[in-house]
DNA sequence: CCAAAGTAGTTCAGTGTCTAACTATCAATC
DNA sequence: GATTGATAGTTAGACACTGAACTACTTTGG
């Protein structure tokens, strides 16, 4: 079985044939990780663009980042930012739009006045839920061809270049 | 041994118990992949940050996916951001910069006279060969990890996946 | 208890991308 | 051989992001 990447890697390999510095396995498994994203996001973006409503991949992220939270349902717009990986001012406009869309509150804290708490509304928890579970078929198809015993192998290898980048 | 994903998929694990649509291992497989891709384009970009000269990583693959053409190493925009995957809209105000820069050319095709054939300058092919080995350097490292029979492990599930993904 | 330093969130200017419209050129058909 | 329709590249407007400045508030230390 070939796939585009073998194509390209065989170019390169040709190409660098007296040049140790290239190898063709850590290429390889490096865009085919990368492509294999790409597809991924495209899919998702496209699911989300389908539906007529104004709500995009990332309202969803933002709103999903927002439920991941433990009990009770709330974050600040800081941690938001964190889990989502973008600036705080990143967040502020998304937090705008979701605001704006009826799907999450923000209260300023009591406590601490700076601060602001960020709630899903009912609504936001609904929006939540209705996109979930498509995203999760989408998840297991991109990863069908594998079997069980397949995918915990890829878990192990992903598991350990992983934790060796994240020390 | 533990990555961040294994918390992140063991808190979802325990909130879907009774829900067969989450997977963990898909779910997680996922989740490293874009993890380990983001880590590695955040070190891609801060490696040409730190250079001084205001060469950028997008002008670093755009330039790449010239020098990647065969002989003779010209292109089009259009071939190019099909490879580089992103509009030719997109692709004119790279090459704006790349040629402003004078690291390529800009030259109408005789026969042709809506097609532009895009070539590296002398200049650019010095540049490009400055910041492959780094690159390559990074990858090795990325992935340093992984014995050789696990990389090569790894690239056949990937590959098993992608090629299911590009049918 | 007040000044200085720190922190949370927002606003602003700049950058890069996208979609859609536009210009120029070539190809096909009657 | 003129019109109609495709194609290559660019330009224009909208959008999301970043880094840096700014505002409002809180904490710290003399």
């Amino acid at each position: 079985m070939k796939d585009s990447v073998d194509q390209h890697v065989d170019r390169w390999s040709a190409y660098w044939k007296d040049e140790s510095s290239f190898d063709p396995e850590i290429e390889g498994a490096l865009v085919r990780m990368f492509r294999i994203e790409r597809i991924q996001r495209r899919e998702d973006v496209a699911a989300f663009a389908a539906d007529g409503d104004d709500f995009t991949l990332q309202d969803y992220k933002t709103l999903h980042a927002l439920m991941v939270q433990p009990w009770p349902t709330e974050a600040t717009p800081a941690q938001l930012a964190e889990v989502v990986k973008v600036t705080r001012a990143a967040m502020t406009s998304r937090l705008d739009r979701l605001a704006a869309a009826g799907l999450v509150t923000r209260e300023t804290d009591a406590t601490d006045r700076r601060r602001v708490i960020v709630r899903p509304t009912a609504e936001g928890r609904r929006m939540w839920e209705r996109y979930i579970f498509e995203g999760m078929a989408r998840d297991r198809k991109a990863l069908s061809a594998l079997s069980r015993e397949e995918l915990a192998q890829l878990n192990g290898l992903l598991r350990k270049v992983l934790s060796s980048l994240e020390e």
